[in-house]
DNA sequence: AGGTTGACCTGGACGC
DNA sequence: TGCGTCCAGGTCAACC
């Protein structure tokens, strides 16, 4: 369900209402199908930790985990809070994290629930499954490949297309290459910058991949401003809808007219994923 | 090697 | 109303 900016959304409103809060104890469902880490190993990661930040990495959300013993009880350690790892979570098509008052009714879907010392209750609940729970504790961290597509200049954007021959809204939507653009940021990017999505990567000219950067930047600023894209379910943490659908010029508009030419949106079929584009204003 | 396809799940929209 | 079909914001493994 969400790329970047609903995950960026989420992030922010998870930030303001869990940062510092302790972690006592979680509760994980018995389908074992979201957990990418073993369920003894996220409880062990997750049970006694602050956490210490809430930070996004491509479409994860990644909390920052410190232990929150009191500094006693490692009398020979270094100083200052002990690392304790992270807790990765990825959202899949349609998972959410939710923040609830313990006495509040458990929604169906519910995979795990974090209990936290302010009261509170963090809930990870996901119709069809594809999000993902897991923890890291070495060294380093969660460190996925890709580059952040709002922190990637135009020259290390370009240099990810050289010698592609794949289409480039296929590149666009690989995460190894660019972290954090789906599909709806995918062809709003390719409308905004006049490319068609079959072109192949390797044969945009420099011009159009100065383009393309720049509206992937503009499209995806946008769209955290305004809170992401509620296609069909999607909330932020706090439960409030986004309202980029409204800015969409193609995605979810196939036959509707284009906004600049008022030609017929099409839509075809590019590895598998839907795009959508304007024949007339993409070359 | 690198690109494309189908599988993984559930639920909502639509047609008959 | 009810049933069948298609579609969905993501990612893998398996295939060419």
């Amino acid at each position: 369900m969400p790329e970047l900016p609903e995950v960026e959304s989420i992030r922010r409103g998870l930030a303001r209402k869990v940062r510092g809060d302790v972690i006592e104890s979680v509760w994980l469902g018995e389908k074992p199908e979201p957990l990418k880490s073993p369920a003894p190993a996220i409880v062990a990661a997750l049970e006694q930790a602050r956490i210490a930040a809430v930070r996004r990495v491509g479409k994860h959300i990644v909390f920052d985990l410190e232990s929150a013993q009191p500094r006693t009880a490692v009398p020979h350690g270094p100083r200052g809070a002990q690392p304790h790892g992270q807790w990765i979570v990825h959202l899949g098509m349609t998972g959410s994290l939710v923040i609830a008052q313990p006495e509040s009714e458990v929604a169906r879907h519910t995979h795990a629930i974090v209990r936290l010392q302010s009261g509170r209750e963090l809930r990870f609940v996901d119709p069809r499954r594809f999000g993902r729970l897991s923890v890291v504790r070495e060294r380093g961290g969660f460190a996925p490949g890709g580059h952040e597509p709002l922190g990637a200049s135009v020259r290390q954007f370009a240099r990810l297309f050289r010698g592609r021959k794949t289409p480039i809204k296929s590149a666009l939507l690989n995460q190894k290459l660019l972290r954090g653009v789906g599909n709806i940021y995918a062809d709003e990017s390719l409308y905004r910058a006049g490319i068609r999505p079959r072109r192949r990567a390797s044969r945009l000219t420099g011009d159009e991949l100065g383009r393309l950067h720049r509206a992937l930047q503009q499209v995806l600023r946008q769209a955290i401003r305004a809170g992401g894209s509620s296609v069909s379910d999607y909330v932020n943490a706090e439960g409030e809808a986004g309202f980029f659908q409204f800015e969409h010029r193609v995605y979810g508009r196939e036959g509707e007219p284009c906004r600049k030419c008022r030609s017929a949106i099409k839509r075809v079929v590019i590895a598998g994923r839907s795009a959508h584009y304007c024949p007339k204003c993409q070359k």
